[in-house]
DNA sequence: AGCACACTGTTTATCTTGTACACAGATCAT
DNA sequence: ATGATCTGTGTACAAGATAAACAGTGTGCT
């Protein structure tokens, strides 16, 4: 199987990550695929937005594209295999930052970009991924937040470890945004707590809940314009700062 | 039902959930149970530590306490609802915290402590959770990060956005750290990423690989004693300090 | 004391899903 | 041409969550 030979472009990535970067395979004898990876991504990706994840079983995606459910063998290795395919496809490919702002705007374009995505497939969250990605997409945006914070004095290392940050902080903050984005969630979430709580125990979570801080507006249904988004962001990014401005390049 | 009565203590929470609270239950008829809540949610978690989550099957871990499949039922609503409370005995109680430090160092105490906990627990970030956490180890952790940072100036609002952004960074660091982790997956992360990317359409990704700052040592598997882990964290904290010396308490 | 009911753990059965395997036809290298 | 290889298909199975009905158990009420 040439597939394994580990000089070969995309080594040990699964056959569909291979066809994703573009890749050729050798031996093209046989009849021609029908379909593609990325028509399946696509479609795919279209049945979890619309039923969610739970809904993309092989059987009814492959129905969608009217094929037998083995068909899909053929061009992913497993379910897995697809999923991670998807969120490659979900996330898409990564903004063009505006290059007359400086790092601080393009990280800030960067991850409101970002957090717009996993709004709108929020079934990402759901997908587990065992090892580091390596879809071109994502290793796209990976290209075009290195290169903004490139323009800091930072070196590799803490250019890596900012944006880990920033991901990080964008990722944490949409997820629980979803939570919340459920209309009443919040409300019933501290109706619980409430219901449970021993305000001796725990006097502080009984203020900040009080404070109606955590009530529905405010940690914001929406991506960038959400002022809680901004402000923790907001947050990295002085850290973000602070350490460029006292840092060598190596 | 009583159980549905909204004005009762953990109205609207699983019964197991409202069981870990230490609520009591109205009719107390029938045989005793045999098992507790608590005694399930430990042996299912050492059991995921051991063999990871695939394998917490309800049958496994039944058979492992002694019982048939279908007496879990009786303690636990469905296997999602096992996964949550598994999720909260895996944290366990929250850290207490240092007095004698301020809330930086204290909150990152706060950090260094769950970062372990993750650690100790990897199976933990593959649980999805729908809605917002509601068991008492969760809502621990919450009291004490809360109570660390009510010691800023912040006002409850910023206080909630500030730990949610250091439970974030949190997280994120460690999710990642841990697929690192295995060894030699950053190498063949590493590798395959070169074998497979286009030098001129992604330059600063190269850049990154090439400077070694994703190998090995540099995630590093550890938990708080990494550099890594450490400067990220600093970067938020700096973020939180310049905000809370600028803000009037609301 | 006795009785009815709430509650326990069990047994049995079902339904959903992912996926291995073998096949028939298609197509290209030689 | 012809055989190796690749395609989509049909069949079959195994794992796993969980619904339903059941028989025993202990409590509270009469």
């Amino acid at each position: 199987m040439s597939d394994d030979r580990p000089d070969v472009a995309g080594a040990g990535m699964s056959r569909a990550m291979r066809q994703l970067w573009g890749r050729r395979e050798d031996g093209r004898r046989g009849p021609k695929p029908a379909m593609s990876v990325r028509a399946i991504a696509v479609e795919a990706v279209a049945l979890a937005d619309a039923e969610g994840l739970d809904a993309v079983t092989m059987a009814a995606l492959a129905s969608r594209l009217g094929f037998t459910t083995m068909s899909l063998y053929r061009y992913v290795e497993s379910r897995q295999d697809l999923l991670e395919v998807m969120v490659d496809e979900a996330v898409g490919p990564p903004p063009t930052l505006n290059r007359r702002r400086g790092w601080r705007g393009q990280i800030e374009e960067w991850a409101g970009a970002e957090a717009a995505q996993f709004f709108a497939h929020p079934w990402v969250f759901a997908v587990q991924t065992g090892a580091p990605p390596v879809g071109p997409n994502l290793v796209g945006w990976m290209e075009a937040g290195f290169a903004a914070l490139n323009r800091t004095r930072l070196g590799p290392q803490e250019v890596a470890s900012s944006l880990l940050t920033v991901d990080g902080y964008v990722r944490s903050n949409v997820q629980l945004a979803l939570q919340f984005a459920v209309p009443g969630a919040a409300e019933r979430w501290a109706t619980q707590l409430r219901s449970v709580l021993d305000p001796d125990a725990m006097p502080t979570v009984r203020i900040v809940l009080d404070s109606g801080a955590l009530e529905d507006g405010s940690v914001s249904t929406e991506p960038e314009e959400s002022a809680e988004f901004g402000f923790g962001l907001g947050l990295v990014l002085d850290g973000i700062e602070r350490i460029a401005a006292r840092t060598q390049r190596h």
